[in-house]
DNA sequence: TTGACAGGTGTACGCCGTACACCTACCGTC
DNA sequence: GACGGTAGGTGTACGGCGTACACCTGTCAA
């Protein structure tokens, strides 16, 4: 009996196990209640125990973000991609609204997790999947900003970084690892296809500028053409 | 001599230079940096000191938003509502552009700081002078999220709240202070205003997903419309 | 002259993340 | 069956955090 206590107690510690802890404690205790101390006694474990199953509390906020992420449906196909998108951003945002802590935690994150990457890349599959051009679907992907997971940001946003800004380093564009073309094919085709003018400034990265001014004309575009129309509800004759 | 220096470093605090003093320190070391240690000491001065002219850390970090949004260039008047919030969004974007822990902080307030609530007031104030229904206005506001601050995110998100969710508790409307709706009159007025239907839910708050899915639908359609005329360039005759 | 008070100080507490040394139970190999 | 390696849980300790609380000190009104 002692036995099986203990060997239910035993039920060895995994990073899967610590990561859905970790989940279901900001879950209902809030994130900020998320201390490597109080998930390790939630596992009736010693604080130092979770550390031999992730490197350290970040690790752990990218690996709760990416067991999120990961149960955003996958994409539906043989559909127009406007539809597509549309299931597959309320699907995210549907996933999202279970864990509330979670926008903020990704967007404090410095970069997408792997599974994060791996979604938006099945995004820009989609939207090329319906005739997109490369650039336009670059555009499209900073005018949804990460309204495309179910909340909204700049996904992108350098200035993320946190770190000692100052103008006296310009940072270097900082070129993405081979690997993540290989990986994020979609995203990595993109990732080059920013031309703003004629003549394209090749390998300039993205002008978050201009990024910015494309997603606010078009909102202001549509917002426009309500506003003409007379808009008053969604649903004149209920 | 002695004497000078001494009069020198007791320049006396403030609340202003301390709020000054955190924002210089967040711009050059990050946010994570700025403990009231770490500003206490770049203040020449014992961390308890400040408490004498901010409650708490929390509080620091408002006044600190308060400080930047209120550098937001004021709003123009007697120019078309379109080019008004056009310029208004901008010139936020640069103001937090200077400041990039700034979003991130903004967002993981708890709730909008009164710098903050009085520049969106002065924003739907625009909309409502370009002839927008309160209805409508609140639908755009909803839509242009945050982005109206110069980033994006759904500003009044109830799940922000980081509290234990639970469906437990429904958590109720939580109606505005009284002295809300007399210091920002047109955010008042379009709390109220969301029907989303022609029987409008009256005092119901407003319905997140229904907001959601306008904005998103609002995207999708410019997108579209940009896809189905061939965009390639912003300017093709560079 | 005095006494109130605004504002800076010193100490201490309980939290946090995590480095490091340790122990222990299990495993495949001989 | 003995044995060494290794995966994984433990205990202790350190430096940093926010901040409560008691204290001191200089200024100014009465």
């Amino acid at each position: 009996m002692a036995e099986q206590a203990e060997t239910l107690r035993r039920t060895p510690l995994s990073r899967d196990r610590v990561l859905r802890a970790a989940v279901a404690l900001a879950d209902e205790a809030g994130i900020e209640s998320l201390s490597m101390r109080n998930l390790a006694q939630d596992l009736g474990v010693v604080p130092m125990a979770l550390y031999k199953h992730v490197a350290n509390k970040d690790e752990l906020l990218d690996g709760m973000i990416d067991v999120i992420v990961g149960q955003i449906d996958p994409p539906a196909s043989d559909i127009h991609w406007k539809d597509a998108i549309r299931r597959r951003v309320l699907s995210a945002r549907e996933v999202l609204r279970r864990h509330p802590w979670a926008p903020l935690a990704i967007e404090s994150r410095t970069m997408a997790t792997p599974a994060v990457l791996a979604y938006l890349d099945s995004v820009v599959a989609t939207f090329k999947a319906g005739g997109f051009s490369a650039n336009l679907a670059h555009h499209v992907m900073h005018t949804m900003g990460s309204r495309v997971l179910g909340f909204s940001q700049e996904l992108f946003d350098a200035s993320r970084q946190a770190g000692r800004s100052g103008a006296t380093t310009p940072e270097p564009p900082a070129a993405l690892p081979p690997e993540f073309a290989a990986r994020f094919p979609h995203l990595a085709e993109i990732a080059g296809a920013a031309s703003h003018d004629d003549q394209s400034i090749v390998g300039e990265g993205c002008d978050d500028q201009f990024e910015f001014e494309f997603a606010l004309d078009l909102l202001l575009d549509g917002i426009e053409r309500l506003h003409q129309r007379g808009w008053t509800s969604p649903r004149r004759n209920g």
